[in-house]
DNA sequence: TTATTCTGTGAATAAAACTTCACAAAACCC
DNA sequence: GGGTTTTGTGAAGTTTTATTCACAGAATAA
């Protein structure tokens, strides 16, 4: 079940919000401090936080902060009665999923919750099978020529190719076209002649983006 | 010299704001629209950009996410005369770097500039390293749902790692670890803890990237 | 203290990725 | 046709990567 944490030092606005929460389907758990909020964090397998901006001793951006030390990618949905423009801002720096203000309408709360909890769900799908044939078959340095030569030829010739690389044995070349092939980078057209696919250049786009990112 | 690209329709705005910008020693590249905007950043190589939330046509919040998607990682900073929280929340939603409300101070603005361009260079301070390390370190699955789970917790003790990822054989996830760890993503501090370099979070950044690239 | 869990190393083994070799059909040139 | 280049297959061998096993010091609990 998903386990929400709601810290407010109010103990009536955190009943209620417990209530209407625990209504909605979710499991609370709840703390009046933030020290307390840091502790429950390690000990419980919390999915969101509802935390009050304004709470006397640590307050609620300086707890934030303390989260994301300890959980940077936690969702935390800011709550305050003192909307203001800066505080706002500050808080959605320290990395805040969402920001509402007091009083607020039931309804603003679940739909702020549940969209937070579905951008997380969405972050976290990070099991791609894609991915993996992608990575592992660029991860070869030759193959990556054979994209980049393909590419600024537009279209080549198996033995050209192998020239273009200086590749004296034409079957190792061919085991690379295979794979190439197979990963959807690359095909043949009726001329037998090689050329990406959209894939292809899609991806090798992807590879001088990351190389940018990399050496910059 | 840092560039810096101001985004506004108001053409006296535009005018005294490069005209401070530059008294501070930046170089200044002028657009009136979203659409001059996204050409330029095309063309130019801008550091760092100052856009109106408040523009006729395109407007800075849709113009946003237009520059998010040519440079995930521009940093923005967004100027508006109607301060509002759903403003600013959204615009930080959308991953501007920070938000400042007409009239602003010279200094505000300078300060602004200043802070955003030190945390653009804090996050680009990366070693070199090549490629085919990175890549070949990413195409095994199992290193990804490492780094993953590591970002997601923060700090990671050794055995709470295997059994996160439900692996009964810790000397596979120790093979895994010196692999990440000599590649430059993973580091251990003075308890033994597991947790993530600027290098790793960044190039988990990256995977997440190409992930959206080959999903949509 | 002793027992147990945590954290790690190095060697043996298994699996995969890659290279090389032997061979051959198709196309191309003479 | 006859020789040559192009394009390819499949198997054997090599190297790299990944897993498993045996063992051990350090930290922690009892």
């Amino acid at each position: 079940m998903t386990e929400i944490m709601v810290v407010d030092d109010d103990h009536d606005l955190r009943e209620s919000m417990a209530e209407v929460l625990g209504k909605a389907g979710f499991s609370v758990t709840q703390a009046s401090r933030g020290e307390d909020a840091l502790e429950l964090l390690g000990k419980k397998n919390i999915d969101l936080i509802l935390l009050d901006l304004v709470m006397p001793g640590l307050g609620g951006l300086e707890l934030l902060g303390r989260i994301r030390d300890k959980a940077p990618r936690m969702p935390v949905i800011m709550i305050t009665a003192f909307a203001s423009v800066e505080n706002a801002v500050a808080a959605m720096r320290q990395g805040a999923s969402d920001y509402i203000t007091k009083p607020f309408r039931i309804d603003g709360l679940l739909a702020s919750v549940g969209r937070v909890l579905e951008e997380a769900r969405f972050e976290s799908c990070r099991t791609s099978l894609d991915l993996d044939t992608v990575l592992s078959c660029l991860s070869n340095p030759l193959r990556r020529e054979i994209l980049a030569q393909i590419e600024q030829e537009g279209t080549l010739r198996f033995m050209d190719l192998c020239r273009k690389l200086e590749l004296e044995d034409h079957t190792k070349m061919n085991f690379h076209l295979k794979i190439l092939k197979e990963a959807g980078f690359l095909q043949q057209d009726e001329n037998k002649l090689y050329l990406l696919t959209s894939l292809g250049t899609q991806i090798l786009g992807c590879v001088r983006f990351l190389m940018k990112k990399l050496t910059n």
